[in-house]
DNA sequence: AATTAATGCTATGGGGCCTAATTATATGGG
DNA sequence: CCCATATAATTAGGCCCCATAGCATTAATT
């Protein structure tokens, strides 16, 4: 999370430009903004969410699941595979599942022919969960970006691709951690 | 925090937008990219700041004290002042001053006049730090920026205003809990 | 003086995340 | 076939961030 209610202004940054060379005003102006605007809008999600009785983490759980049930008839995922694809590690997802599992909206299943994996569900109850989620979040989305035309659109879109781009071809990208 | 390695794509949405009118299939991938985006960037520089022992709470913290110092001549802010202005809880602010503290960051010092208050101001090791980070904190943040032309700062900021104003003027804001 | 408000703190709890160790199972080479 | 190694999932323990609720102290209001 990102968050200062006053951004630094151009002003804030003059005294610090004779002292650090490296320090580009439009850079890191542009730079802040763009962290508290993402920031916004993953706590106004997070606390819709929050309503609807899940967190970011889990949510993303249920969107892996769900995607991966309509891709390919309700195989489901094993914890490894939830785990990669959400950018966390097996424990972080032992965690989340365990919860999700609690409330009923996951089931594990063990895996005929490799007992050591574990098969990942939605239950129905996780599926209505999702519904129950998916038209007000949806209809939020569609609301914020509504005043932005389609050429705008592109734009933005296209102006994000470049600054990822940059991320991951420079050192910049994140720890190789868990996300790599 | 945001993170999907693998963003949903148009097919993901298709079956989908049958099944939800509110669903703007342009919209969410927009704002999953945004989301993404934004997620790796204050993951790296999480990373970044992490190498020099601060998290993202604390350096905005130091930033806050810096900004106050250079503002009006080492008068210092108060932990309340910095709550707001970081948009946390007392509490939470209480926490993240005991950990600079006892890393020698800030110095806490009793209001003379109003014995409730008290007045936080960065140590000269806090300043050290925040030395110590600046120099490549900046010129990580002017390489990521680098490739954009001067238009295109300009568009993404634009951009990034229609958003931020689109959710201020919308029931999309923040909670209005802390960060009012 | 008594009420109300503000300040900073503690206690408690949750979520998310990690590393390290553990248990169970597979797999491949000798 | 057996042992070493690898993989899967979990548990244990810990840190950080963050919130709410309650408390003591001090100020402001009436």
């Amino acid at each position: 999370m990102f968050y200062m209610k006053e951004l630094p202004n151009e002003e804030d940054f003059r005294p610090l430009v004779p002292e650090y060379s490296s320090l580009d005003t439009s850079s890191v102006m542009l730079f802040y903004l763009f962290l508290q605007v993402g920031s916004d809008m993953l706590t106004a999600f997070e606390t819709y969410l929050a309503n609807h009785g899940v967190s970011q983490g889990r949510f993303i759980v249920l969107l892996l699941l769900l995607r991966s049930q309509m891709r390919n008839n309700g195989s489901g995922l094993s914890p490894s595979e939830l785990a990669g694809q959400a950018g966390v590690t097996r424990a972080t997802m032992t965690g989340l599942m365990k919860g999700l599992q609690r409330d009923g909206l996951i089931e594990r299943f063990s895996h005929d022919g490799d007992r050591r994996k574990v098969i990942v569900r939605l239950t129905p109850k996780g599926k209505e969960s999702l519904n129950a989620i998916f038209p007000d979040y949806y209809a939020r989305i569609a609301e914020l970006m509504n005043d932005l035309e389609d050429d705008e659109r592109e734009g933005l879109s296209r102006l994000l691709h470049k600054v990822k781009d940059k991320m991951y071809s420079s050192k910049l990208a994140p720890a190789a951690g868990a996300r790599g």
